[in-house]
RNA sequence: GGGUGGAUGGCGGAAUUGGCAGACGCACAGGACUUAAAAUCCUGAGAUUUGCAAAAAUCGUGAGGGUUCAAAUCCCUCUCUACCCACCA
């Protein structure tokens, strides 16, 4: 037989699958469906080992869905709007859209030389008009329904990347993108009201709970940060009179009323500028807000530092006791009410301040492990018993917490409410290479949406262009010149891949019913606070517009999220020169191995680092598939033994046990490198009972199995090895995948060793027949002269058997 | 400060969910084949101690305690570590 020529096979049938196209996909209500996704690229150029794991990790989903009768869509496409394109031009003198469609050329290329099922006849790039007419599209419908707005507010700007920046965007302070540390401008932008969704995005999470990953339910969950809490009014005190004027706070904690000493407002915070003919010290308080203002490292905002509000103090209405006010910025202005009541004996922060400025510190609840007031418990909030508290003395903290809610409430004091954390999504972009925002601002008319008619709105080429004529009064106006950030692109994207080349809407409904939602979905952690919410969203909108029809709540059902690879720990990237190039791996070693290897060398979920011993690794995977290779000619081979019906049996039963364990790891586990560890052992078993067996019929059996087992792994050397085995159906198009027969599962050998424990320790085996009793065991433990070493003489407290499994002997 | 994970040989990682820890693979060592190398095939191996050997004993899943006949797995305390969020009241 001919050597595993890796190129030749390869070549081959990624050629016949393109040409006949095999995984074309089509509505077919006979057939269950399955929507495979992946999360779609941005075409930087090449791919990377991080791109191969995500999308190789996809077509094991795809492919063996495809084997076990699904209808799969398996879709791929190019999220290609982004600053490198525009860099890149300035760069090398060509247009964004050359270098974007370079890219993607050469990614495509890459990509079917992996060998992954993609149905390509359904391939998006979103900066085409006929993608982003749709983007401009939404906008229009969400700004009919009041999603849509504008607002002048502190937002994230990135210096290098020139533009602002969403919330979700902005990680430890700094550029998603580009790293580098972000800043904060008031400007005028667009806003997506995402927030209304707040409240659905956490609650709809409930019926992800099985499909995902805790860790993103838990991101996601802390990123919406709900809390339910109660605005506080305090009445103001001025010139020595109580006045009708308040000032509302937000707490999660009421039942600490009594222990508050002072109250702290945000410098930004309205009340300033309303009361300033009542701040004797307004000056002051006026410097330290531009300072805030102008403040470029975070610092400054760390420092629990502020200024005293002279003229103006409020009454705790629990006590009526006068306490100061303060302006400091580690009050936030976009939370809650942007003032707080401050309880220095039970939050650090306050605590902190108030030793700052010599405000007494009261403590009014106590823990119930009667413990002494000290450092380290004087600032937590834990639940106790409340004490300095008037008539909720004793009262313990959660039930005190409702009691005064009420109390303050009668009193017309209070009110319950509740926050969340995330912020309305900022889309504007100060950007050339997007999708252009459809709005037209008009001297006489203001803000005028763009007509839909007129849509895709494209990019201005020229500084004229921007100047167009008002569609409601025909005079001369200016079109917004910034464009949206490409998080909107990939919010829906799934749903155009169900109908990619609809010119009249979006997407047909009825196509994007039969498809959606996605069954499986696989990407990076990274977009766990930003696509993945986004898209979420996104559903949502799409949902309340009225054109999506496919049951359940939420766009994706299952989402997987592959481990980074790194290269010595640190991620691979060009900055840092530290990328491992797959086309060189492949071509050594082939793309099969290449796939193998990412598969078998880690679980999906985990990291997976590439160090010196990787290499060797895909060489391993290699000297495997050639060892399955050889194995074709190997079991027409006869043999000088012939098996017994045992052997037989054994290897039947391994096989079975194989087909059980890798359709388990496949479809409700993702334990690739155990299932493919599997099917190794039932290799190096088969290669044994070869050598002792001229049952070829059973051999073949066992191989064919193992071929197909193989297939959705390594799918070319799997199909050029069933063509030899003379089928003439190819296992990419047939329903083929190998069912296990339970009897076989149930067959045990008739005699078996079984380890013996005693008094806690493994102390030797016993051979056992399948029958045998417990008084057939112990007898034949007691004829074990080694076994009975360790309790003759003794009492046997406790004799157990437990079936084919362990003896266990407890003795004194 | 909050959240979610993780810690098993020289390395990547297994463990039927409480039942022989270290499957499978890499690296390593020995052997067969070969003029030689590669490839291939076979064999060995957690650590320590005893023994010429066959073998045996002890220790062993981050640390310490507990439950149990039996713990990598369950409970308590702690240490380290990764990722995400972070003055969110």
């Amino acid at each position: 037989m001919e050597k595993y020529d890796h190129l030749k096979i390869e070549k081959k049938w990624q050629i016949k699958w393109d040409e006949n196209k095999v995984f074309k996909s089509e509505v077919d209500y006979y057939k269950p469906k399955f929507y495979c996704l992946v999360m779609l690229p941005y075409p930087s150029g090449n791919l990377h080992m991080g791109h191969v794991r995500n999308y190789v990790i996809g077509d094991v989903f795809a492919r063996f869905n495809r084997m076990i009768g699904n209808n799969v869509l398996h879709p791929i496409g190019w999220d290609a709007f982004g600053l490198p394109a525009e860099n890149a031009a300035i760069k090398n003198g060509i247009s964004p859209k050359e270098w974007t469609e370079q890219n993607i050329a050469n990614m495509k290329k890459q990509l079917k030389m992996l060998g992954i099922s993609y149905d390509w006849s359904r391939e998006i790039s979103t900066c085409k008009p006929e993608y982003y007419k749709w983007n401009q599209w939404f906008f229009l419908k969400m700004n009919e329904i009041g999603l849509v707005f504008r607002k002048k507010s502190n937002v994230n700007w990135c210096p290098l990347c020139k533009t602002v920046l969403a919330n979700e965007q902005v990680l430890s302070g700094k550029c998603w993108r580009c790293d580098s540390n972000t800043e904060i401008k008031k400007l005028e932008q667009w806003f997506l009201r995402i927030t209304n969704y707040a409240n659905t995005l956490l609650e709809d999470m409930k019926q992800l709970k099985n499909g995902w990953e805790k860790q993103v339910l838990s991101m996601q969950t802390n990123w919406i940060g709900k809390s339910v809490g109660v605005n506080i009014n305090f009445d103001l005190f001025i010139k020595n009179k109580k006045t009708k004027k308040k000032l509302k706070v937000f707490t999660t904690r009421p039942e600490t009323i009594f222990g508050v000493t002072f109250v702290v407002i945000s410098p930004e915070h309205d009340f300033i500028r309303k009361f300033k003919n009542f701040i004797i010290n307004y000056n002051e308080i006026a410097e330290y807000k531009i300072r805030f203002n102008n403040y470029i490292n975070k610092n400054f905002l760390k420092e629990k530092y502020g200024i005293p509000i002279k003229g103006i103090e409020v009454i705790n209405p629990a006590n009526n006791k006068k306490i100061p006010m303060f302006v400091s910025s580690y009050v936030l202005k976009e939370y809650g009410t942007g003032a707080i009541m401050a309880v220095p004996a039970h939050d650090k922060r306050d605590s902190e301040f108030a030793k700052v400025y010599n405000i007494p510190i009261i403590k009014v609840i106590a823990q119930y492990d009667n413990e002494t007031i000290n450092s380290k418990v004087m600032y937590e909030c834990k639940d106790g018993v409340l004490i300095n508290s008037k008539q909720f003395n004793g009262m313990d903290s959660k039930e005190a917490s409702i009691k005064i809610t009420n109390w303050l409430k009668n009193e017309g004091n209070a009110e319950k409410k509740v926050n969340f954390k995330i912020k309305d999504w900022l889309i504007s972009r100060q950007r050339k290479w997007g999708t252009p925002i459809p709005i037209i601002y008009c001297k006489k008319c203001g803000i005028v949406p763009v007509p839909e008619r007129e849509l895709p709105l494209n990019f201005p080429k020229t500084y004229d262009e921007i100047y167009v004529i008002c569609p409601n009064c025909n005079s001369l106006a200016k079109r917004e010149t910034d464009t949206m950030d490409t998080f909107v692109d990939s919010s829906w994207y799934y749903m155009r891949y169900c109908d990619p080349n609809n010119s009249i809407v979006a997407f047909d409904i009825k196509k994007a019913k039969y498809w959606m939602p996605v069954d499986q979905y696989i990407g990076g952690i990274e977009h766990a606070c930003m696509h993945l919410i986004y898209a979420r969203f996104w559903y949502k909108v799409m949902k309340d517009l009225g054109i999506v029809a496919a049951t359940g709540k939420e766009p994706f059902t299952n989402l997987l999220t592959q481990g980074m690879v790194t290269l010595n720990g640190s991620a691979m990237s060009k900055s840092r020169g530290n990328i491992i190039s797959p086309n060189k791996i492949s071509g050594k070693y082939g793309v099969d191995a290449l796939r193998l290897f990412i598969l078998f060398a880690a679980p999906p979920k985990k990291q997976l680092d590439w160090s010196k011993q990787s290499m060797n690794i895909v060489k391993g995977c290699h000297n495997f598939l050639n060892r399955l290779w050889r194995l074709f000619e190997i079991i027409n081979m006869k043999s000088r033994f012939s098996a017994s019906k045992q052997n037989k049996n054994e290897i039947l039963l391994k096989m079975n046990f194989t087909i059980k364990k890798v359709t388990e790891n496949l479809k409700k586990e993702f334990k690739f490198n155990t299932a493919i560890s599997h099917i190794m052992e039932l290799v190096n078993a088969l290669y044994v009972y070869k050598w002792h067996s001229n049952d070829n019929g059973v051999s073949l059996q066992v191989y064919k199995n193992i071929i197909l087992l193989m297939y959705p792994f390594t799918p070319h050397i799997c199909e050029e090895l069933w063509e030899r085995l003379g089928n003439n159906n190819n296992i990419s198009e047939q329903n083929l995948w190998p069912q296990y027969t339970i009897e076989l599962l149930d067959y045990k050998k008739d005699i078996i060793e079984i380890p013996v424990q005693i008094n806690g320790k493994l102390r030797g085996k016993v051979l056992v027949n399948l029958e045998d009793s417990e008084d057939d065991i112990k007898r034949k433990i007691k004829c074990n002269n080694k076994l009975l070493s360790y309790f003759n003489n003794k009492k046997i407290l406790k004799f157990m058997y437990i079936k084919s499994k362990i003896v266990v002997i407890v003795s004194n």
